[in-house]
RNA sequence: GCUGCUAUAGUGUAGUCCGGCCAAUCAUGCGGGCCUUUCACGCCCGCGACUGGGGUUCGAAUCCCCAUAGCAGCACCA
């Protein structure tokens, strides 16, 4: 018995081991700080932090902010409330553009090992060499002539454009994104947000010496930067340095919502998104919102694992998971969609008590009172009907004259609605019905919903017959809610 | 064009390194049933895949070759 219990618990998914991880692992998440975090970048961090947890160690966020053009100042806050929500064992944050010195430190100690240059080249002609397998003049400068260089660039002796530092690689590697790719570039513009600077490093560049400087020791990501692993190793050998484990894993594909922050920041600005948490964007903020939790994201990541498979991103899986989290924990209301008034003819006053969850009846109970007239949704009379159960409540006979139902109370028992093939319906009483609208995908629902679920603002909850659903907001006038999933 | 990575059911995933125990795992989805005052949960049954073609071998999802398809890189982005 314990046996069995222990193998089934054994056979959940772990992931693959990585080497030289004995001793533990530092590792790292490393974002550019360009919008939220979306689904995208949740499995990377989730990846990193699941490793971390499995072998121990510390876990570092670096904001990767070294193109001032892609920088969103707000990122940076919400960059770390996404990881936050997601529950990640983050050990230590950095920021690039605190730590420009260090770059500029570490490419004069490149020059002069002669594993970097100053190139003055313009780059339609040095693409062309770099195709033809050929050295730029600048390739053979003395070491000493390119640290004046590198001088003059820090002391903004160069414009925007004129020169970048090249790091010496193979030029007969046959795969061309390898040939003596750059490094550092001057940038004139924009200014950044958060640092007085014209020289930055290039993301080859600044990786290496963060994931040196830090202690990194294996690296997950995807598989878009299994180039820049080779031209990274380039920047290892010359220094001498040992090169962290790398792991790639393959393109996930997500279907159904915008994940281009540039999409999104426009979508935004001109008013067809409401905000980052729109719900139909991919951000973590918008899946918080339509309640998924953070441990399902987290979840699903992991069961889709490190493969280097190109795949497509299930949202069904995400909602699976999901709702393993969600199930035990809503609360159950009633919420009529499309709601119609009928009177129940030879109907004594009844005071119903329905479970706020069927398998936990110590979380007791939400009460409705019949007194007649009550809302049930529009489409279960259908002409084929003859009973219905409003549930935890009563029977009820529809009887039809040309076309017209009229209602007529037909006993207490469950078991004749069982027999008779009842459906069993959600209603509300007229009285206490809140009017509701529920934001579904494919539109909006509106209809009414019981007054308790005015208490439950910002949780899951289940709308019975309905699906899961976030309370979004709630006001005098009525209630709005997020369709999470079925 | 050049370079590289990948290819198991609708989706995700295990197995591939070290060929036989794989007439291929698990989850999700879908269909059916049971349970149940929800179309939820739970339980049971079923559906559904090794991209194609050669080769090696007694034996191939697993090794080799070719083809096809997808993806990525060849940025003074990350």
């Amino acid at each position: 018995m314990f046996a069995a219990l222990s193998e089934k618990h054994e056979h959940k998914k772990v992931l693959p081991d990585l080497e030289k991880s004995e001793k533990g692992v530092v590792m790292r998440f490393a974002p550019n700080p360009s919008g939220p975090l979306h689904i995208g970048h949740a499995r990377a961090a989730a990846l990193n932090d699941a490793y971390v947890k499995q072998y121990g160690g510390r876990y570092i966020l670096r904001i990767e902010d070294t193109d001032p053009k892609r920088v969103d100042p707000d990122a940076y806050e919400m960059v770390v409330e996404d990881l936050k929500w997601l529950g990640l064992g983050i050990t230590e944050t950095v920021t690039q553009s605190d730590r420009l010195p260090l770059y500029y430190d570490l490419c004069k100690q490149l020059i002069e090992r002669g594993g970097a240059y100053v190139c003055t080249c313009d780059n339609e002609h040095f693409k062309e060499l770099k195709q033809a397998k050929t050295a730029c003049p600048c390739r053979d400068q003395p070491v000493e002539k390119n640290l004046a260089m590198w001088q003059k660039m820090l002391d903004h002796g160069y414009k925007e454009g004129e020169v970048s530092v090249r790091i010496k690689t193979d030029l007969n590697n046959p795969d061309p994104a390898m040939r003596d790719y750059p490094a550092f570039r001057i940038l004139d513009s924009p200014p950044h947000p958060k640092v007085k600077a014209h020289v930055y490093p290039l993301m080859n560049f600044s990786v290496v010496a963060d994931d040196h400087f830090l202690g990194v020791t294996h690296v997950i990501r995807g598989k878009d930067h299994i180039a820049n692993t080779r031209r990274q190793r380039y920047i290892y050998d010359h220094m001498g340095w040992q090169v962290p484990v790398y792991r790639h894993y393959g393109r996930m594909g997500i279907e159904g919502v915008v994940l281009s922050t540039s999409q999104m920041r426009l979508g935004i600005n001109d008013g067809t998104y409401s905000g980052w948490d729109d719900i139909r964007l991919g951000t973590m903020r918008a899946l918080a919102r339509r309640g998924i939790s953070p441990e399902a994201v987290k979840n699903a990541m992991l069961a889709i694992g490190i493969g280097d498979t190109d795949i497509s991103f299930s949202w069904d899986n995400l909602y699976a998971e999901n709702k393993k989290i969600v199930d035990p924990t809503a609360n159950r209301y009633f919420f009529v969609p499309d709601p119609i008034e009928i009177t129940i003819s030879g109907a004594q006053k009844h005071t119903a008590h329905a479970m706020l969850h069927p398998g936990d009846a110590a979380r007791g109970t939400r009460t409705l009172e019949f007194d007649g007239t009550v809302l049930i949704p529009n489409s279960e009379i259908t002409p084929d009907v003859t009973m219905i159960r409003l549930k935890d409540l009563f029977n009820v006979n529809v009887t039809w004259d040309h076309g017209t139902p009229s209602f007529t109370f037909a006993g207490d028992s469950l078991a004749d609605a069982r027999a008779a093939k009842a459906r069993i319906i959600q209603w509300l009483p007229v009285q206490q019905a809140v009017p509701c609208k529920l934001l579904t995908p494919d539109g909006e629902m509106t209809g009414a919903c019981e007054p308790q679920v005015k208490t439950a603002l910002g949780k899951v909850v289940q709308f019975e017959r309905v699906g899961f659903v976030k309370i979004d907001f709630v006001d005098a006038d009525g209630v709005k809610a997020y369709f999470t999933h079925k």
